[in-house]
DNA sequence: CAGTTGTTCTAACAGAATGTCAGAAATCAC
DNA sequence: GTGATTTCTGACATTCTGTTAGAACAACTG
């Protein structure tokens, strides 16, 4: 979907043998390095001679696997992408009551948050250098405005959330989570979950169920970070 | 304070004449075109030799008042400083309640936005390729949390607001200002002001004031995009 | 106005990284 | 082994960066 496989199939037909294939275990071992370079170094410290230095190929061999480094991470992407809209399905189909499964969301978007932290802010590091990663970045954002911008339309016609433009305040709320989570995990040490789950679900729960019991015993209670 | 302005006095004592200054008219000949160019590109596209194609000045003369082009941005972000800080201060005090103070402050950090969008999206889509510019924009935003931290607790204190960490909810929600305020207004066609407070103001009101009765009346009648 | 001094600017250079390409090397099929 | 295919590499052209030695200019001084 990201990179065009370019060895796949040279001439027409098909390749006969399609077996562990030397040239994917190539590219892994390319975006392996990526990955693991990302994990302690910021993007902008990524170089194509640096990163092919880590692994047994020559600079060249980089470019017979990618177009170039952002399309790297539009790779390293589209692996973490399967994780998080899953997680959040429960809350966007209606099963359970609103809060307990927002809550379920944000709990498994804040887990890949943390899991995948570092490659979030990379390609987020990188997208305004480069206008297809952007366009893709951005696009991967804008998936869930609009899904979670329904969901709250739903809620708001049932009177369990009050009327406001749900596509703007999905979409502020969404920023908030990718600048918060990447903030939080993009870098070493990260911040501790617990905390930064508490503080992402007041500000969703206080925002679209105001009227909830148990957001307002969130409220009256300490909700926040537990003592740890 | 952050760019050396290497020709202030070259030898140790003051320039005897400091009348309009030919450089400093030089300087501001290239911050203007920079700001133009900002105005209708993104970053990625602006280079050293292009921007002074567009001044009567060579390539070369662009290094005599600025290191490099995150130091120029760095400039930029200096001249939109003073507006944001100044008019989020009524709420950050506590002049006046709490609820009409937070919407004034907000509004007013709308207009900034809104005014300076272009140069705000610059830096933030330049900060993560250079580390003392990302330093900058890390400090700036970090300032935010800090002192809006500050108000959260004293309102927590007098019971208006609910108890949760404030340090990282006021942190959660500066990302979102400048996350969406970016969205927003970071390029043309810009998004509607209106709409845009109106949604930034109800998640700060829902999170910190969601028992006030000018939150509550927000949120039974339609607090958001007026009929414009 | 000719000399002196300091300021402002530029042409030319050296370096770092990118992306391409012709062909070398390895691998496979028979 | 031999030929075909896949995988890889050295070498090149290009683009942008940041520096430096000195040219052009302006202003004041005697």
């Amino acid at each position: 979907m990201s990179e065009i496989t370019k060895h796949a199939s040279p001439s027409g037909r098909p390749s006969r043998r399609m077996e562990p294939g030397k040239a994917a275990l190539t590219r892994s071992a390319i975006l392996d390095a990526g990955s693991q370079f990302l994990e302690s170094r910021p993007f902008r410290e990524l170089t194509v001679g640096g990163l092919m230095a880590a692994t047994k190929y020559s600079r060249a061999t980089f470019y017979l696997y990618f177009n170039d480094l952002h399309g790297l991470l539009e790779t390293l992407l589209d692996e973490v992408k399967g994780g998080i809209v899953e997680g959040a399905q429960a809350w966007l189909s209606n099963e359970g009551d609103a809060v307990s499964g927002l809550q379920n969301s944000l709990r498994s978007l804040v887990d890949v948050g943390y899991e995948h932290g570092t490659i979030l802010k990379a390609v987020s590091d990188a997208a305004p250098s480069d206008a297809r990663l952007e366009h893709v970045w951005e696009t991967f954002l804008s998936s869930f405005d609009e899904v979670v911008s329904a969901r709250i339309s739903r809620d708001q016609a049932e009177g369990f959330t009050p009327e406001f433009d749900p596509l703007l305040v999905a979409r502020a709320l969404n920023r908030m989570d990718a600048g918060f989570l990447i903030r939080a995990f993009g870098s070493h040490p990260k911040a501790e979950k617990e905390s930064v789950f508490s503080a992402i679900s007041h500000i969703w729960l206080a925002t679209l169920n105001p009227f909830d019991t148990q957001t307002l015993d969130g409220f009256k209670s300490n909700g926040s970070a537990e003592n740890s």
